[in-house]
DNA sequence: ACGCTCACG
DNA sequence: GACGTACGTGAGCGTA
């Protein structure tokens, strides 16, 4: 039941972001108990809504209310202007993952909450007031902003909510020196330095006061400049008419946006208490909780008390490393008590032992716990009794373990329930483990990403390396209960005593490293990095990987025969021509026949002093002879047959009968992620022969595998953030970029362009993204070297912000030890100062990793994303291949999904960053990936 | 275990 | 002035 919005109805339009940067800057840097979530600002934001909440009432109570937030940062303002807000300073690291916490916050109030991209905050105030105003009603606007001051009049005021002062038109004209219908001119003219509108130099408020109320408007004032007696303010005004008139746009709020919402929508509801309270328990907040509940007269949500994260680093190294005070969980009861001391907590370290590293095969031998330094313990499951008097090994499981199926009925919901945090190294490996248990861990941090967060680009992120640099403790080698090599066996003939040790040393580790990380990920301003683009693609790879992707072992079992008969017919070939019997592939013996039996010249011998023979040396040689020409022939076979149609038969799951991969999220230091085991991140494409691999990559009967691709990803990036206004241009018209930058360099007009220039410029392209230098471009289009540095003297001169990026982010680099990706992912480049011939590859990596890391960033995000925009439809996502994803969807859901998922590609740089190129994805789709892709 | 070569973006 | 160079990966093979 709604009443019309009208003459006896009263507006409260709050300032959201004003409430917020006030809540952040008037509390401490309170932090959530359990996590270390940063939650100071919202702790702040929920007291002044309560406040509000409480204070509405008498002559003066609202029936309506709204808060109003910005959203995005790119506005209509700053394609009028791109300067507009330029000075702003980045948002502090701590209250950025608050902000949405905020917006929850407002709706567990059961307030109505308002943002729109693209416009500000304002623009929405300013259209609601209007309609309001229109309407009969009365307006409040709760904020101390000056902006907003044109709004005053007719029914409308301000409210400055923390000095309670109210702003009527006589509060505007003491400030501004007119009325509000006047405000706007009055800003056009004294600009503002704080959004950067840059007005008429040398005028501030209180001249162009004057000025206005002299000549009644500024376009009075504006037309009439000339009849302006003191000659500086009249030459001031005739020569920045332009820039006058630009600043009173961007000062001048938008009363007429078309809203997705009326007023009626707004009117005051009541909390539902079950909702707030529920928020305000999540958020943990006890004080206001109680009060909160003491005033709806109900009972506050139980609160668990966890221990607060320790912050002192010492914290994680008081307690030394202990193996005698792990302990072995056996029965029902014991296990209880575990469980019980974790919910009290609210965090436990976990860690599976298993049979092997395959997720999709090993099977769970045990699971270790630790709540707290040095007090941890193992649960061993399925160990196998001991092999000593049975030369086979025994499959009977050995005394002293509890039932697997009871163990995990009792940890499943502690394992499942979100306000307990799971705490693993690489969790996505326990992940899936659990997963094929029928349990679905939920809420869980991972020390392996949180290094990777801090430390790209320092050292690896495994957990004994990590170990012995941040806890000074060397940890038990698994070699030493495994042994090595063919004799070596599984965990679970690990004898129990043994397995106790190592596995909760394990968990003890885990947790250790998670106390001194936790906070410093807030030190390094990685929280956000973690939060948004390590954390949530854990379960967003574990699925993809336990889908896995269908392979047809026939077509590949054929393929494998055809490459096995031409080999043999290219070996007595190769013989032939050598005269002798060799090993083909062995390239010291190639380089032997080709360098000192045939006498070739070009030969150049690597660091070991064996001859070297790749491939373009190769190539340059197969001109003139056969031999090199057949090696280069054998061994792409070879390559296709062993790495590819083989190999990946092995890859087959008997069970799936699909291929799942596993993907490194903390591999390449880019951001970039990395498939393992095997690798479906370089599948052949670039030759006709090697692309019909593809063609075994399958979809199931009745589905299809779409492909949709970034289209000059890393480019587009490069444009944006070395703002080459000519690429922008060029990606905006659609055109053929390396054919535009052809155009440019060499004057050649687009329609004269030949294939050979066109294909030059292309290298050009590339070879910037790489840190680009004359030797290797010249290696690349196999020109002289003077040559190929003309080419990129001309580029640097066509596209001069290419060598200022250049030059800056190695200045970046070599000032801060990292670079930076557009979402803040760092990336640390300690090499960068050193001398001598490590520096030049220090250089170009750095040059390479912003645009590289937020290419990969995007994908991240738009993958996050996806699972919940595809939902319900019937497709799934496979695969990723650094600016790809493969997706495998019924028939008759294929042009939906490609639209849902276009369409999250292509904005998932938003909101966060605002690129000035568009992203552009293109789609394709088959029965197999050859078709698809 | 390491180097060489080659598959991908 | 010389030196050594495209960026980021993973896997299979030969050789030690």
């Amino acid at each position: 039941m709604t009443t019309q919005f009208g003459k006896s109805c009263h507006l409260h339009l709050i300032d959201g972001s004003a409430f917020i940067f006030r809540a952040y800057h008037a509390l401490p840097p309170l932090t959530r108990k359990s996590d270390g979530l940063p939650v100071g600002a919202v702790s702040g934001f929920v007291n002044m809504l309560q406040r509000y909440v409480e204070g509405n009432t008498g002559p003066d109570a609202a029936t309506h209310v709204a808060v109003i937030f910005d959203k995005g940062s790119h506005t209509f303002r700053n394609d009028l202007y791109d300067q507009y807000k330029a000075n702003r300073e980045a948002m502090p690291e701590d209250l950025r993952p608050q902000i949405p916490l905020t917006r929850d916050a407002t709706r567990a109030f059961n307030i109505a909450c308002e943002e729109i991209e693209g416009f500000e905050a304002d623009d929405i105030i300013a259209t609601l007031a209007h309609q309001a105003r229109d309407a009969g009603g009365r307006v409040t606007i709760l904020s101390s902003d000056k902006d907003l001051m044109q709004l005053v009049g007719g029914g409308v005021e301000m409210l400055d909510p923390m000095k309670n002062k109210r702003i009527d038109t006589d509060g505007v004209h003491e400030k501004f020196g007119v009325g509000p219908e006047r405000v706007v001119d009055v800003q056009a003219l004294a600009g503002d330095s704080v959004d950067n509108v840059p007005g008429a130099p040398g005028i501030g408020i209180k001249t162009a006061a004057l000025l206005i109320n002299e000549y009644g408007s500024l376009e009075e004032l504006l037309d009439r400049a000339e009849e302006i007696k003191q000659p500086k303010r009249r030459q001031t005004l005739i020569d920045n008419r332009d820039q006058i008139e630009l600043s009173k746009q961007l000062v001048q709020l938008d009363c007429d946006m078309e809203l997705p919402f009326d007023l009626d929508s707004l009117e005051i509801k009541d909390a539902d208490p079950e909702t707030l309270m529920g928020f305000l328990a999540e958020m943990e907040f006890r004080t206001v909780t109680k009060r909160i509940a003491d005033k709806l007269g109900i009972e506050a949500p139980v609160i668990a008390d966890v221990a607060p994260t320790p912050i002192e680093t010492s914290a994680a190294e008081a307690v030394p490393f202990d193996q005698a005070t792990y302990s072995k969980v056996a029965d029902a009861a014991t296990l209880e008590d575990w469980i019980g001391r974790i919910r009290e907590r609210g965090y436990v370290a976990v860690d599976t032992e298993t049979t092997g590293l395959n997720e999709m095969t090993a099977d769970l031998v045990g699971i270790c716990l630790c709540v707290e330094a040095g007090d941890a313990c193992y649960i061993p499951l399925t160990h196998k009794a001991s092999a000593s008097d049975d030369l086979f090994g025994s499959d009977e499981l050995a005394q002293g373990q509890m039932g697997l199926d009871e163990a995990l009925a009792l940890l499943k919901p502690v394992l499942e329930d979100p306000s307990v945090l799971k705490i693993g190294q690489n969790m996505k490996y326990d992940a899936k483990i659990f997963a094929r248990v029928g349990i679905d861990i939920a809420a869980m941090d991972d020390t392996m990403l949180m290094s990777y967060a801090m430390n790209a680009g320092l050292h690896n992120h495994g957990m004994d390396g990590l170990s012995e640099r941040y806890l000074n403790h060397k940890p038990i080698e698994i070699k030493s209960l495994l042994g090595t090599g063919k004799s070596a066996i599984t965990f679970d003939r690990v004898p129990i005593e043994d397995a106790v040790k190592y596995a909760a040393e394990d968990a003890d580790i885990t947790l250790r490293l998670w106390q001194l990380f936790k906070p410093q990920l807030h030190e390094k301003c990685v929280t956000t990095v973690y939060e948004t683009l390590e954390r949530p693609l854990v379960p967003v790879l574990a699925q993809m990987e336990r889908t896995g992707v269908k392979v047809d072992r026939d077509t590949l079992s054929r393929m494998s025969n055809a490459f096995s008969q031409k080999m043999a017919g290219l070996e007595a070939e190769l013989y032939e021509l050598a005269g002798r019997e060799f090993n083909v592939q062995s390239p010291a013996q190639v380089g032997t026949i080709l360098f000192d039996e045939m006498a070739l010249e070009g030969g150049k011998k690597t660091k070991t002093g064996q001859w070297s023979t790749p491939a373009d040396v190769l190539e340059d040689l197969a001109t003139e002879h056969d031999f090199p020409a057949r090696i280069l022939d054998y061994r792409q076979l070879a390559k296709l047959k062993s790495t590819y149609t083989d190999a990946l038969q092995t890859h087959i799951n008997v069970e799936t009968g699909r291929v799942h991969t596993s993907y490194s999220i903390a591999g390449a230091n880019t951001g970039r992620l990395a498939s393992n085991d095997p690798n479906l991140q370089n599948i052949p494409v670039r030759t006709e022969e090697g692309r019909r691999i593809r063609e075994a990559f399958v979809a199931e009967p009745g589905k299809t595998l779409v492909s949709l691709d970034y289209s000059q990803i890393e480019l587009r990036i490069l444009a944006h953030i070395a703002g080459i206004d000519t690429l922008k241009q060029a990606f905006k018209d659609g055109h053929d970029i390396h054919a535009m930058t052809a155009s440019e360099m060499f004057d050649v007009p687009l329609d004269e362009m030949t294939p050979d220039i066109r294909r030059q410029a292309k290298a050009i392209n590339f070879g910037v993204i790489y840190g680009i230098s004359g030797f290797g471009l010249a290696r690349n289009l196999r020109i002289p070297r003077a040559e190929a540095q003309g080419f990129i003297d001309r580029y640097f001169e066509r596209f001069p912000g290419i060598r200022t990026y250049m030059d800056d982010t190695v200045a970046f680099a070599k000032e801060h030890g990292y670079v930076e990706t557009l979402f803040g992912r760092k990336i640390n480049t300690p090499e960068i100062n050193a001398k001598g011939p490590h520096a030049g590859f220090a250089k170009r990596a750095a040059i390479n990793a912003p645009i590289q890391g937020t290419a990969a960033d995007v994908i991240r995000r738009a993958m996050i994303r996806m699972p919940a925009a595809i939902a319900g439809q019937p497709a799934k996502m496979l695969l990723q291949v650094h600016d790809e994803l493969i997706f495998e969807v019924a028939e008759d859901g294929v042009d939906q999904l490609i639209e849902t998922a276009r369409e999250v590609m292509e904005g998932a740089s938003d909101p966060a960053v605002r690129l000035d190129v568009k992203l552009a994805v293109d789609a394709g789709q088959g029965a197999n990936w050859a078709e698809a892709h």
